[in-house]
DNA sequence: AATCTGTCCGCAAGAGTTGCAGATTAGCAA
DNA sequence: TTGCTAATCTGCAACTCTTGCGGACAGATT
């Protein structure tokens, strides 16, 4: 069963109080931003971002993409995963779960599954979290 | 239980002929880097490797390293891997498993446990192999 | 010996990301 | 409102990792 996910994905009303609570400023590039990460499962790259963020907000920067997305990061409401594509993907959905990566078109989907199995037979290693990524063709380019 | 494991390392005798039968040259940098790559389970990055084989062989270009391994990938005798570190990391042990990376002294550990679990809530998501990755400190960290 | 083929190496360039500094502005206080 | 000031924005340079390129080089073939 998936259904009924619960994406725990702040809404740009939450990330302005958030951003005011951290004594940061809420200005207009960082409300766009807000608003494009808002319910975004598309797992963007800053680039990719960038290019949305721009057809609205023409003159917007690149390095204000990457400063909004690291203090993002910074507060905990969102995560950045490297695929090893070569750039960074940002997934807003702090909830825990896992990848699906299509290697034909590079989409990457949200997967909820059983936790991958306890470590075993690596005495000492306490682990934090585990991240399972699938590998394979999605449904799309089948 | 992890005893006994055998890893898949091809031994530099092995690759040599491997290379021989591709019409690759066996010369004495790639001879040094099947040597130090043999049950390697470090999971180098190349710019370590070429520090190792540098001390063994100085003047070895990095550009070398980085052709070798390319070379080796494209065979099918190693992995590249990107763990979010930078940069890839190289792994000859082509047996499937899995990793573990601790996050205070970045060392990779090889981990061998169930698969993970079938991935479900994506119809039509062909998963072609999945990789686990677990976080957090290991044993001579802690 | 001349040639041919593949390799090595240094260097430049490409991609992604971060540091920096001057211009600009949000948020607040008067 | 107005003015102040610290935070932010932007463009650009620099940095890391990786790859492209071309000449030097080495081993094999004629
Ligand atoms: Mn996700
Ligand atoms: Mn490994
Ligand atoms: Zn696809
Ligand atoms: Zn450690």
């Amino acid at each position: 069963m998936s259904a009924n996910i619960i994406l725990f994905v702040r809404s740009p009303e939450q990330l302005t109080i958030a951003f005011r609570n951290a004594g940061l400023k809420v200005t207009p590039q960082r409300q766009l931003l807000f608003r494009l990460l808002h319910d975004n499962s598309t797992h963007p790259t800053a680039e990719s971002l960038f290019t949305v963020a721009s057809s609205e907000m023409p003159g917007i920067s690149l390095r204000t993409v990457y400063q909004t997305l690291t203090d993002l990061a910074d507060m905990g409401e969102l995560t950045s995963i490297d695929f090893g594509s070569g750039a960074s993907h940002f997934d807003p959905n702090v909830a825990h779960h896992h990848h699906a990566v299509c290697d034909t078109c590079g989409a990457i989907h949200d997967v909820y599954v059983d936790d991958a199995p306890r470590l075993t037979g690596l005495d000492g290693f306490s682990v934090e979290h585990s991240h399972i990524v699938y590998r394979g063709t999605c449904a799309a380019c089948s």
